[in-house]
RNA sequence: CGGGGUGUAGUUCAUCGGUAGAACGCUGCGUUUGGGACGCAGAUGUAGCAGGUUCAAUUCCUGUCACCCCGACCA
């Protein structure tokens, strides 16, 4: 893509209101613009950052078999007056048709899921079965903050499974957070696992999937020394007590939620009396479990954990771009076309490249916009490079010259 | 929803009872080109919205809307 072209350009200056890192490297870089409090448009290099996430994401689900679909987010009333959450869940976004039909936009989709799968569930033997999707979740939540961390609306992968027994979810459970765990150490995040409540609707215990950031708003304590981790909502311990597990030291800190897993039991089954016949010939309720994933939470995350004064440092795998080729002296026309012929192989080569072509543009604006837009390799052509590529990482100080041969040689490595 | 803050040009802000200004951005021309260049010329506003006070309101008062922050909330 030629920067030349691109409809949203960075700005000079973050807007006023932005007030967390995510929020402000979002908008100025112009990843994103805001629509109102907590709801976005993801511009073209943001949806192609959200893309990537959702891909990784995407491709460790259908790895645990999980299948992918698509559901409605509009909703009729009835399912939700059927499981009880019409009049309990405060989050829950009710709107009137003109006919003063009453429906809700999804923030959840277990009330759509669960007839949806166990409709083509008759016996034992469809079981265990994964169901998944990639899609915007709405809530009505009183007070939208932080960027794109908490919007009224999200973009969520949630997957539902359903089971014969209680062993076979726990099972599958411990599948799926090791599933978690690699998503996040793909996405260039370290996630702890917290044990948590599980709310209102679940008595049950539930896992969070945590990132240490101060923009977070859960406080949780860890060990240093384990994995141990607890959210202190429900922590009978403090800062500093010894570790239950290992015996070392807890300390306290700020983290995001980026996923969690529910033990949903028989709840949703039994709500819809839609059984399955068991191994003995009875009618059976499935044992549910509910995945989550929020994927334009953890794009905000990345930028709150990895940034520097002078803008964002994308982890190579969620990148918009791999490359960021600086054309300078472009009202020179051999440089020019040395710069045009670059972009073109790189693409020809199947390498992602932002080319930023502006002809009556400073070099220093054009290394700012690169340090803001936070693109992993900075390529540079100039008089000065004299057929060579000035080579850059974004998160290092040294500038590299080599050929095309050589680059494309370093970036298979990586 | 309670508390606090902010709404003036595309953006960031100034003006503060007497009819609106800067910087950046934008347009044109020229000079520039290795860290957000320079000169000259230009365009851009119902001062969030609605009332009220006043000879006169962007400025004071009331209401309202929006955004940001803290809290509550976040099956």
């Amino acid at each position: 893509m030629k920067y030349s072209k691109l409809f949203s350009k960075t700005l000079r200056q973050p807007p006023k209101e932005a007030e967390t890192i995510n929020h402000k490297l979002l908008t100025q870089a112009g990843f994103v613009d805001q629509l109102m409090a907590g709801v976005y448009s993801y511009l073209p290099l943001g949806l192609r950052v959200l893309n990537k996430i959702e891909q990784i994401v995407r491709e460790e689900m259908d790895a645990v078999e999980g299948q992918e679909v698509l559901m409605p987010i509009l909703h009729p009333k009835s399912i939700w007056e059927t499981t009880g959450g019409w009049g309990k869940i405060d989050v829950l976004f009710k709107i009137n048709s003109r006919t003063e039909k009453e429906y809700a936009l999804g923030q959840s989709e277990e009330e759509v899921v669960t007839p949806l799968v166990m409709s083509r569930v008759n016996t034992y033997k469809d079981l265990p079965l994964s169901v998944y999707q990639i899609h915007w979740k709405f809530r009505d939540e009183l007070r939208a903050k932080s960027g794109i961390l908490r919007g009224r609306e999200f973009y969520m992968k949630d997957m539902y499974s359903f089971h014969e027994t209680q062993e076979d979810f726990l099972k599958y459970y411990e599948t799926v957070k090791k599933s978690y765990l690699k998503i996040y150490e793909k996405l260039g995040l370290t996630a702890k696992v917290t044990e948590a409540s599980g709310g209102s609707f679940s008595e049950k215990i539930s896992y969070e999937f945590m990132v240490l950031t101060d923009a977070g708003e859960d406080d949780i304590l860890y060990c240093s020394d384990c994995d141990f981790c607890v959210n202190v909502e429900i922590a009978k311990m403090k800062v500093g007590d010894p570790c239950p597990r290992c015996g070392g030291k807890l300390d306290q800190a700020k983290a995001s939620e980026v996923g969690n897993v529910f033990d949903l039991g028989q709840k949703y089954g039994k709500d819809f009396n839609l059984s399955f016949l068991d191994r003995e010939g009875k009618k059976s309720f499935p044992i549910m479990g509910c995945y989550g994933l929020g994927i334009s939470r953890v794009m905000g995350v990345i930028v709150e954990k990895f940034n520097d004064e002078k803008g964002i440092i994308w982890p190579e795998s969620v990148a918009p771009f791999k490359i960021h080729l600086i054309g300078l002296d472009q009202s020179e026309e051999n440089i020019k076309s040395e710069a045009e012929k670059v972009y073109k192989q790189l693409q020809t080569e199947g390498i992602e490249v932002l080319f930023d072509d502006r002809v009556d543009v400073s070099a220093g604006e054009k290394f700012a916009t690169a340090d803001l837009v936070g693109i992993p390799y900075r390529i540079v052509i100039s008089k000065k490079t004299e057929g060579k590529l000035e080579v850059k990482k974004r998160n290092e100080k040294t500038t590299e010259f080599m050929s095309l041969e050589d680059l494309l040689k370093l970036l298979a490595k990586s």
